[in-house]
DNA sequence: TAGTGGTCTAGACCACTGT
DNA sequence: CAGTGGTCTAGACCACTAG
């Protein structure tokens, strides 16, 4: 174990190495990482002190343990936006994608200060709407860093997946593990009108997402819009 | 400890045995609950296994553990609704409340359901501004079981606290533990503006929120209302 | 059956709190 | 100082999964 403050506990010095372990890719989401006795062995600590290192990565959310199978980096989390809605979904057909637009961009300042980039570095800027039962529902602007997301250059707007994650990580080896979403309500535009078919002047639910990896750095921020009728979220507070 | 399924795991029984004890109301909210130690000697269970049950329940945000001091039962947990809102606060004065009406009456089916009432049951229906910098912010329906909350109906209305849970606490003897707040955007109604003292026609958030006490039951329902362009809440997703 | 994580024991010693 | 929770050890045995 490389440099670890041994003023920390070691339950604490062994999670933090695990957990660097993951953020640097040695282990990708869906790996399994050792054995509790691996680390034993490898770390020359007791069973239990073991397993407190990997409760705690269990309770981040990065890890998942299965009785009798291993331990493994967590694959995905349910990141749909469509959380914040309900639709009058007919059919239970998944959402689908449309993509609208692809540009290599200097960013906003704003997405620039968000995405934590330098002077003159780009975004890759995508724009497509979502779907349900066919109808527009919701309408998103997607920044992406740059480095890390050239290969999404190489591909066709028809040929993009529904679903963004995985395909970054199919295409790109990024795996996007948490996100901040931040809602309000605004006005709708005449363009947010026409592109999710409203007639009258609803107003509209804006959701903005800054998307992180397992190394805590943001990579995509993005701003999504739909019918604020539709709008329906519910909160556990305790 | 009583009547527990022994194909249940120790560390499960006696977890759930204080949680029984604490929604029964031998322990309260504040108190301090007996140490590691007394547990070991009560349950005859090895001290690994006490902690496992306390940690349990430290997850459940039940009780929190004090190096030096002891294992106390959660006292309140941040249950405002100003959550959801951003006003231009100028100074930071906490908000304050102006109570309305005070009733005992046949609650709307809805409520009834919610409150898993039986039918007969009256509940006491509250309304009340919520103010920020001297402004209405929030407009508030609340409806309480009437069974428990009794002694509200012997307060002046001008007595009423501003932070109702902390009353219900004293007066009552009730503890709020935990919540279900829903959200969703709606027009405003004349009432509404006139309350809120709002000229446009702006939408408002609705939040809808059912309280329960350490016992898993509701016993409080309330509809709160502000202008939406006020609206903004973030959520970390994972 | 071998290997994994889950439960449980019976200690030791440390770090923090209040008196 | 006594009493509390926090860290850590070195085992045992059980329950689940996969080959």
């Amino acid at each position: 174990m490389k440099n670890r403050d041994s003023r920390l506990p070691l339950y604490q010095r062994l999670a933090d190495e695990i957990r660097d372990q993951i953020a640097s890719g040695k282990f990708k989401p869906g790996d399994r990482i050792p054995s509790e006795n691996e680390f034993i062995a490898q770390y020359g600590a007791a069973a239990g002190t073991v397993r407190q290192a990997l409760q705690e990565l269990v309770d981040e959310k990065i890890l998942e343990r299965v009785h009798g199978r291993g331990t493994f980096v967590k694959k995905a989390f349910d990141s749909t936006l469509f959380r914040f809605f309900r639709f009058n979904q007919n059919s239970n057909a998944p959402p689908e994608s449309r993509m609208l637009s692809r540009e290599l961009v200097t960013p906003a300042s704003y997405v620039q200060r968000q995405l934590k980039l330098n002077d003159g570095d780009k975004v890759i800027h995508l724009t497509r709407l979502r779907l349900i039962d066919g109808q527009p529902a919701l309408f998103e602007e997607i920044n992406l860093k740059h480095e890390g997301f050239e290969h999404l250059l190489d591909y066709e707007l028809s040929s993009f997946e529904d679903l963004l994650y995985p395909m970054y990580a199919e295409v790109c080896d990024q795996f996007i593990f948490r996100a901040e979403d931040t809602l309000c309500v605004e006005e709708s535009t005449p363009e947010i009108r026409r592109l999710l078919r409203i007639d009258e002047s609803l107003p509209i639910v804006a959701i903005e997402r800054l998307a992180f990896n397992f190394g805590s750095t943001p990579v995509e921020w993005r701003r999504s819009r739909g019918r604020a009728d539709y709008f329906k979220y519910r909160v556990d507070i305790r």
